[in-house]
DNA sequence: TAAGAAATTATTCAAGCGTATAATAGACCA
DNA sequence: TGGTCTATTATACGCTTGAATAATTTCTTA
């Protein structure tokens, strides 16, 4: 009875290929389907080697839940260009592909519903939506300064307050009922309601990418 | 080695019972911590009692994701006044409590993440969704055309997908991270951004609940 | 090329899971 | 009040779970 034969990799490449499991596992049949021996078999090894890597079971949920929250918000963290570049830019980013589909909804619901069981996951959790929101407050600033408009801090908390809001939730509705919505609607209502609600206009995105 | 003793309910009062034990084991323990034993400790009946009523444990999943969503919306669908008033208190309503708390967004966030395993519970949550974002957009074509205002289909339907966002979006805010907030600012966070979307006021919350 | 380190597999364990079935006792009606 | 129905308890079964440990194989390096 020969045993399978395996290669031996470098820590972090396996590590990441446990986490990846990990979340295909979840996206695929949610947090209960994320069995050890399941992420196992999707990883292509054997359940044993989980507890190599990982203290706990715990503890690869938690490393796995930091993932998604860098991908979820890296891309939109790393805008460049003028304020209105950057702005329209974070905005785009956070509700197409690959921030906006219905994996990313399963993955982030399935790790919000543990947020409130486990207090390493709240603090995981906590900070990737304080990062978030300052990204948002300071684009937000620097937009509203750059064409002269009122920039108070107790105005830009209001207005990062209602943005972050209307992005959560327009990045909700696309992930679980995309269908509903044309090609690019949500993100034309995003930027035409966030044109209203800052009281100025940001050029389309067409004419703005053309600049580049 | 005596029996314990119990009492008879009637089948309605009993269901319900058993699928308010099953919240109660989400909301605390997660969706994981809900197994057939622990619903009827809290329940306090045996656990064969369970599937006396229940199919099996994906039926009283399905029972319970019905009751949730129906305490998520019912209140916010039943507004009743002018078509101000009626708008106003559908905003209030989804941004305080019992509908904005952190128990709603745990049990809320539990069942979405199973939405795409279970096509039950897509079904589910999909009427839930269609009943509350069509009785957005008649709430605002009605507060429209009350105005004076443009409510072709066209605008309502764009302004409903925006103003359902803000609201999910704030709602979500509120539930993850209440206290990061003043007592009823992300209240007035909305009514101020949905006043500006639609370009018209809103009378303020004292005035208007001292009317009535 | 031989040896040692450790990454990986294989096996085992106790606990907990959903489900099935049999025994019991509460409640209603004759 | 006694008989009957069935809601409820009690117990058991087979599986799966996360975890622990022992046995091996791969790879490095001297």
């Amino acid at each position: 009875m020969a045993r399978r034969t395996f290669h031996r990799a470098p820590e972090a490449e396996r590590r990441h290929d446990l986490i990846e499991a990990t979340l295909d596992c979840i996206a695929e049949y949610g947090l209960q389907g994320a069995t050890v021996r399941q992420i196992a078999i999707k990883a292509g090894v054997t359940a044993g080697l989980i507890r190599h890597y990982f203290q706990s079971k715990e503890h690869i949920l938690q490393e796995a839940y930091r993932l998604v929250i860098a991908r979820l918000t890296e891309k939109a963290e790393r805008v460049t260009g003028d304020p209105e570049t950057r702005l329209r830019d974070f905005i785009v980013i956070n509700l197409t592909e690959p921030v906006a589909n219905s994996r990313s909804l399963s993955l982030w619901a399935s790790f919000i519903s543990r947020v409130s069981v486990d207090p390493e996951l709240a603090a995981i959790h906590r900070e990737g939506y304080l990062s978030f929101r300052n990204a948002l407050e300071s684009l937000l600033a620097d937009f509203l300064a750059a064409r002269g408009a009122d920039a108070s801090p107790e105005r830009c908390r209001k207005l990062a307050i209602a943005v972050n809001g209307l992005l959560d939730g327009l990045w909700l509705e696309g992930c679980l009922a995309g269908e509903l919505f044309g090609e690019s609607e949500l993100v034309e209502v995003a930027l035409t309601s966030i044109e209203t609600l800052l009281g100025l206009p940001l050029r389309p995105v067409d004419a703005a990418s053309a600049d580049r």
